[in-house]
Parts: C-alpha cells; structure tokens; sequence
RNA sequence: GCGGACGUGGUGGAAUCGGUAGACACAAGAGACUUAAAAUCUCUCGAUCGUAUGAUCAUGCGGGUUCGAGUCCCGCCGUCCGCACCA
C-alpha cells in the first residue's frame, strides 16, 4: 500500500498540464465560450487565504467549464500601479518599480502551486509599459470623443498622500487610504464624463440579472436619482448679477411652507459677499474649515448667517424671504440653494427654531389635525395626507401624487421645471503621483493643452527618480518635462499627473482578450471572449471598480474598442466571503493586547505553557496575527487540502472559519480517497458483486447533486455530497467493474476542486488522456429514480410513521396503504380520517 | 436617520416547489486494534421524560395563512452591511 503524497502528486500533474498547454485560452468555432474572471491582486508581495479562496471558486468555475465543453478564458494579472510602491520606496529606499516587479515574481511563485487553470501566457501587470501605453492611447480617444475633459474644481486633497481623491474615495471625510482628513482646494484637474451616463448606467442595472441585488442597489443608491423642481427666487438688495437664486427642492408641494432661502457657503453669492463683508468671510471659512470633519457630521449642529438680502416668493411677490448662508447646504447637490420648508422637514425645523423663522405646515396627517409642531411631520410619500396649503391636486392625496401635481403647476404658470438630478458626480482621474500612468497630454505656452501624437506613445514613466521629498517626483525630474508641442513644435512641458489607479482596473478585462496587440483590444477577439460569463471578487469594490469599469466598457463601445454587446462587460457577479480566523491575545506588563500567530498557539498555550485569551473570528489581519500562511498549508497538506478547505465549511458569498482542525479533517479526508482508489485499483478483477445497482444508483445522484452544487456555487453543499458518496463507495461491496467506475467518477466530480488528486486518480486507473479535459459525467435520469420509495405519514401535520411502497403506486393505493399502517392506526385510535393529502413521492398527510 | 440582508444543535452549516428539520463537517464522549502512542476503524451526539418501543418540546419572539411553515404574510427584538447634512 502507498501514501498520499500531495508534495509529489501536485508538481508532476502542474507539469504535465503546462507541457501541453491545457489551460491557454484559444478561440474555437465549435464551441461555446467561457470567460471566468476573479478580480486581479494588487501586488504586495504575499498571497493570503483569501486569494486562495477567490482563486479557487473560480477554477471550480473554470474547470467545470473546461469539462463541459466550452473553450474556457481564465486569465490573471497585476493591478500594480499606486501608492503602497512610492511609499514602499519612501520607506526603505529602492524603486517602485523594482519593489512591484519583485512582488509580482514572488507572489506568481507562491500562487502557482496552487495548480489554477489559468492561461499564464496572456498574463500582464498594469504597470507595463505596454499596458499603460494602450491606456494612454485609449485616453487620447476618450478625449477626442468628449468624454474627457479639464476644468478648475474645487477637489478633495489627501493632505498625507499629497494628492486628490475622487469623492468615491472620499470616506466620512477621510481618505480611503490614508485615513488622512481631506481638505479642499481648487486646482485643474482631468474629468471623465460619467455623470453624463447616469441614466444609462442606473437603468441598465435592472437588467443585470445576474449581479447580487446588493450590489446593484448600492450602485443605484450612489447614482441617487431624484426627481424635483428647479425654479428660481427674485432677489431684493443682491448685488449684480445676483438678481435670482436657483433652488432645486424634490418636495416642490411644500412650496406655500417656504419660510427662508438657504445657500451654501460655496455658493458664487456667498463668494461675492464674502469679499466686502468680513462677517461673511468669517463665517464662510468657518464653515469650510469644519466642513469636512467627523465632529461636525456628528454633531450636526445647523448653522447660519442672515446675510440681509430677501427674496419673492414666486407665488406672491408681496411674501418676502429672508436668505441664510447654512453650513448644511452642500454646493455640490442640486443647485447649491434650497428653500426652507421647517414644517416638513427636521434639519429646516431645528434651523428655523433657532434662529425664529416660522414653522408653516403645508399638509396634515388630517383635516382636523393640530397645526402646532414640536418636530417635522415628514410621512412616507405613498401615505395620503390632508394639504392645507396645497395648490395643485386634491385636497386628499399621498406625496407622490401632490409632486406630479406641484411640478405641472409650475411648469404651466412659467415657475420652474421638473428636472431629474443625479448624486454621481464626474470621476476626477488626476493623481500628482509618480507610479501611475502618465497623462498623455503637453501644455504649451502658445496651443495650451495638446494631446500627445499618437506615435509619441508611450508616454513612459522616468526610472531615475527619487523620493527622498513629499510629492510628485515627475514634477522635479530635471528633463522628463521638456518636449516638443505635438502641435506647433515649440518646447512645451508634460503633463506630470499621472491617472487614478481605477482607470487601470477599469479595462482589464477587455485587454485579457488580446493581450499582446498593438491597439488597445482587437475586435475580433473582443467579439469572441466577451462578456466575462462569471466575475468573483470582494464585495468592497461593489461601487468604485464595478462602476468605473461600466462606464468604461460604454466609452470604449463609443470610441471603437469594444462591441455594442459589450457595454455591460460582466454578465454575472459573485462576491465572495471573506477567509476568518480566531485572535489569540495576551497583555504585556502594562495591560497591552499581545497577539500570536496561530502556529504559536497549542490548545489554547503558549510553548511556555501560558493561556491565551481567544478572541472570536475575524478577517485575518497581519496586525491581529489571526494569519495563515498558505505557503505553510501547502507545505504541510498541499494545495488541494486548502483548496478543498476554503471551499467546504461555508456557503462561497459567507465568510470562512479557517481552523487548524478543519484543515487536517480535509486533509485525512483526501487520503482516505487515494486508499480508497488504492484498494480498489489493488482488488481482484473478477471479486465481489453484492450491490452494484445501489452503489450506481448512489453515483448518479451524486453527479446530479454537485452539478447542481457547482451551477449554483453551492461549492459547501457539492462537497456535503462528496463525502457522504465517498462513505458510500466505502462500504460497498460492489464488482470490482461497478468499483472502478464509481471512483472514477467521484475523482471527475472532485476534480475542480482537487485537480491534482483527481488526475492521480484518473492515471491509476487507467483513465485515457487527462481528467481535466475528460467530458463531465452526465446523470442518467432514470439511475435518479428508484423502484421504491419511503413515505413519511403524517397524522394532522405530525410525522407518525413511514411506508416503502412501489414508486409509482397509484394514489389511491398509497392511501389505502397509510391507513392501514399500524403506527397510524394506533395514532387514529379509531377517529375517521376526514382527508388524506397524498403527495405523489413526497408525503402522505391524514387530517383527523 | 434612510436602505438592505440575516437570525436553525456546543460550533460552521444542510434543507429546488411550503412536504421526514439538523445532511456533511468540526468539537466532545465511548469503544476496537496496539506493550504504549500515533495512525486507522466503529459507535453516540438538539432538549426533556423514559430501560426501551416512544412521547412532548424545538429553526430569535408574538400572531396569521395552510392538510402541512425554517421556508409565505403582519408586528416586534437582535446582529451585520451599505449610504448619509442629498434639498
């Protein structure tokens, strides 16, 4: 008898699949193709638990496909440019392009033991010269086509990376990164026109049937499409040019309950007050100075100034309105001014309650409901309310419908008109960085802002630079700058930002299909390979990267670079869980918490024989020290031990408990099938025969039920199935034929998840070719059904007995049969049944 | 505050359509083999009562629909996640 040797068994097989290419991705007329596609890491040197999962729900994925026929594309990549490398570089000297290359060869060292089915010859890093260079020349492409542009905003500075952060990037004020508070300052930076596709990308969601409805609700909620008014106030004693206020309100019914105008202290008003009214300035800088901090979000203490100027109320010009400059009123949302309404709504109600404006209800709960209020009365929009100062639609009439009315109205009488707004807002894509993607454009003193010539490109990143001073070091590089204007020849200067890293991971995916190509993709191969039939990634990139990359998708179909079919690029989205790990923590001797690798830590000891304090499961964090190395676990057990692991304990989209003891119950259980095809392979060709028809019969479910499983990444439920077929196989006694067919089969059904250990199977054998290209077993329908069946009784909805009978007993001869079982007799003690229910193959339900 | 998801043994979790709740695994306990240990194998394992056949209770709590509810509906409670001064 030999052992399970995975060590041995997984470099051999990882060998002889890259000697014959299996996994390179070739495009093929008779068959259907996949295109499996796991998010890219970002390359930091070390793989971790989670990859392993993400990696291996995939090659399930990918060799389930492989095996069901189709011409499957299962790339991987880097996205390998941003801020960990400059500041790697910052930190311990060294370049970031050294420190990233490096991580990339040790990290592709440490994923390809694993044994993933992925085509490695149409592997690149973003940070390649090629790469960037087609993402230069897709820029150029945007910017002729109008989807990019330039312009002066007001923009979020990340004042510890030294540089701007999208408002996606912008979390509770702080940087996403960094964690630093994030200040404002104007500067001009490069735009992409998302928000002209806010429509299009928020209605298209409803046909991304295959994306978590989480997910899609997130993106709908960040595109944030209202529905409102837009009208305008006259001004009394405005300067000039300040003759109206815009005001854009969703609640255009409530306008009668206006009691003042509030605008932001951004706004060109404030501005223009500002300038010649130190109290104005005062307050407006305070306002922007506390704008952004965590307290001022949580105290949320409304604040304003009167700034004397009044306003008409369009609907009676005698009702004057006095105009507040308010700390909550945000120049970026809308118009940058509101109407007040304290009546309906809680933040104008502790607004007007301090500074004593009046409080005028426009609806309420009924007609003889009190008028005074101690807070907003702000009901849902679909409940019916009595307006006491409606002046559009009924009397009685829910929110909804008093909107429609008011927005008619004002449209009719020459008010306003109804617009729809959006909360997306462009996507800034300037970073004053150095390891990004240059943005291929040249200021000239005379042209201004020329694109670079395409033959110029690509625009490469300088490798003598250096990082010893806070900045971009581009912008100090004493040559990289100078250059020729692509228009009149002139000396001109570089742009030195480089693009936001999202734009690298924005396009990824389409570029996997021709990876080598001189243009950004080629369409034919485009045609071919996309949509991605199956996405997996972390649910933390459900805005941000999803987004991006469906704006992207549509730019690249507008400027030529993609078909039409594919403008949605992912058909269908999984977000996996994340891979967990219990804290061991001790105090140091001045109470501090002192954390220990889990290889430290023995039933709860220390190797000095000290008790651990055990803290319940969280994500694996190097700070915590709840990590495992995956290296150290394929070492130990080898890659199909984890794999199998991280796939058999937790549904895939639910987070993973890795236990020391999970790992070695996997890891007994893969050896416990290598003896088991041992002892088969060792048997006597001629010996046994008890049960042939069970153990074929037990087969069949069992490929029925992990297809099932693997379609609808129940990966946990596939290997339920597995194990109870294995203990089945176990026991059989079966021919030595209906043996060998059996584990066969199990090795088939194990293979996407245990490729190495299913073609050992496979070769013992005397499988022909490779178990990784074998056709997957089909379950044959009529194995599935048996000749009996067992029925529970139920006597009231209580289950009281069972009975064998033929499976296709009629219904009437099941009935007959159920009555007369002792159990339910006893239970019926006589009573008359007034019903049996019989459900064909299922139950039988006697109702007394 | 707004929006969403989830709640099943000591633990992770199973349970296409509403049809035997607890598959499979971990942990725990008992046993076999062994001089012993490791490895391997066998058995027990929701709670209460009972020697047992079995009975009663049980899927966060309270109601409802149904012959039948973990699953559907209503109301609570709890946990987690996303968004948030959005006009």
């Amino acid at each position: 008898m030999t052992r399970y040797t995975p060590a041995e068994i997984e470099a051999r097989w990882q060998e002889v699949w890259s000697r014959d290419a299996v996994f390179e991705a070739v495009r093929s007329a008779d068959k259907p193709k996949y295109y499996v596609l796991e998010m890219f890491p970002y390359p930091s040197g070390r793989i971790h638990m989670g990859h392993v999962r993400n990696y291996t729900m995939g090659d399930v994925i990918a060799r389930y496909k492989i095996a069901t026929g189709h011409s499957v594309l299962h790339p991987m990549g880097w996205d390998a440019f941003g801020m960990p490398a400059e500041n790697a570089a910052m930190a311990i000297g060294g370049h970031p392009k050294d420190w990233t290359y490096g991580n990339i060869a040790d990290m592709r060292d440490q994923m390809k033991p694993l044994g993933l089915s992925i085509d490695w010859s149409r592997e690149f890093a973003t940070c390649d010269v090629d790469y960037y260079g087609q993402q230069q020349s897709l820029f150029l492409d945007f910017l002729e086509a109008g989807l990019v542009y330039r312009k002066n905003a007001v923009v979020n500075w990340d004042p510890v990376d030294m540089t701007v952060l999208a408002n996606e990037q912008v979390e509770q004020g702080r940087g996403w990164r960094s964690g630093a508070l994030v200040e404002r300052r104007e500067l001009t930076q490069w735009f992409f026109k998302i928000s002209d596709y806010s429509e299009d990308l928020l209605e298209a969601l409803d046909r991304l049937e295959n994306w978590p409805a989480k997910v899609r609700l997130m993106q709908e909620n960040w595109i944030g499409r209202s529905r409102g008014l837009q009208f305008a106030f006259s001004t009394i004693d405005a300067p000039d040019g300040h003759d109206r206020i815009d005001v854009y309100t969703t609640r255009p019914d409530t306008l009668l309950g206006a009691s003042f105008v509030g605008i932001s202290p951004d706004h060109p008003l404030a501005k223009v007050l500002e300038r010649d009214n130190p109290e104005v300035a005062a307050f407006c800088a305070e306002c922007r100075q506390i704008g952004t901090t965590e307290e001022a979000i949580e105290t949320a203490e409304k604040r304003g100034l009167d700034t004397g100027i009044r306003v008409r109320h369009p609907f009676d010009t005698a009702h004057e309105l006095p105009v507040y400059i308010a700390n909550f009123i945000l120049m970026d949302y809308g118009t940058g001014a509101i109407f007040g309404c304290p009546a309906h709504d809680q933040r104008d109600f502790e607004f007007a309650t301090k500074y004593d404006l009046p409080i005028i209800s426009t609806y309420l709960p009924s007609e003889d409901s009190d008028e005074t209020l101690s807070e907003a009365y702000v009901p849902a929009k679909t409940e019916p309310v009595f307006y006491n100062r409606g002046f559009a639609g009924e009397a009685h009439q829910t929110g909804l419908e008093a909107i429609d009315a008011a927005i008619e109205f004002c449209e009719q009488n020459g008010i306003g008109q109804g617009v729809t707004k959006y909360r997306l807002r462009d996507w800034g894509l300037s970073r004053q960085r150095y390891w990004g993607c240059p943005i291929p454009v040249v200021h000239c003193t005379v042209c201004g802002v020329v694109p670079e010539k395409k033959e110029n490109l690509p625009i490469e990143l300088p490798y003598d630079v250096s990082f010893d001073q806070p900045g971009n070091p581009l912008d100090r590089h004493p040559t990289w700058r100078d250059c020729d204007c692509p228009s009149c020849g002139r000396p001109a200067k570089r742009e030195t930002d480089t693009m936001d890293t999202f734009v690298d991971s924005s396009w990824y995916f389409a570029r996997f299909t021709a990876p080598g190509a001189d243009t950004p993709t080629v369409m034919e191969d485009a045609a071919y390979w996309m949509n991605v039939d199956q996405y997996i990634g972390g649910v933390e990139h459900a805005i941000l990267h999803l987004l991006y990359s469906r704006f992207f998708a549509r730019a690249m179909q507008i400027t030529g670079h993609l078909p039409q079919s594919a403008i949605e690029p992912f058909d269908a989205l999984f977000t996996q869980g994340m891979v967990t790990h219990e804290i061991y923590q001790t105090r140091d001797d001045k109470g501090r918490p002192v954390y220990h690798l889990p290889e430290d830590v023995t039933d709860g000891k220390l190797a000095d024989g000290s008790d651990v304090e055990i803290i319940p499961s969280a994500k694996m964090s190097k700070s915590k020290k709840n990590v495992v190395d995956p290296i150290n676990i394929i070492s130990a057990y080898g890659a199909d031990t984890a794999r199998w692991f991280v796939l058999s304990d937790s549904p895939p989209e639910r987070d993973v408990e890795w236990t020391a003891s999970g790992a070695e119950a996997a890891f007994k259980h893969l050896s416990r099938v290598w003896n088991l095809c041992d002892r088969i392979g060792a048997m006597d060709k001629g010996s046994g025969g008890q049960g042939d028809a069970e153990l074929l019969r037990a087969m069949h479910l069992c490929i029925h039920d992990v297809t099932m499983g693997i379609e609808s990444f129940g990966f946990n439920a596939a290997i339920a199935k597995l194990y109870a077929f294995t203990a089945t196989l176990q026991k059989s006694k079966a021919s030595h034929a209906a043996q060998r067919e059996a584990v066969m089969t199990l090795a088939q059904l194990m293979s996407p998840m245990t490729p190495h250990l299913a073609e050992d199977i496979w070769a013992h054998q005397g499988g022909e070719g490779l178990i990784t290209t074998a056709p997957w077993p089909v379950a044959d329908a009529a194995m599935l059904v048996s000749d009996t069946v067992t029925l529970p009784i139920q006597v009231n909805g209580k289950r009281r007995a069972e009975i064998t009978v033929p499976a296709d007993l009629p219904k009437e001869e099941v009935e007959k049969a159920a009555l007369a079982d002792q159990a339910v007799l006893r239970t019926l003690d006589g009573a008359v049944p007034k019903k049996v229910i019989v459900v064909p193959g299922r139950i039988v339900n006697v109702v007394v």
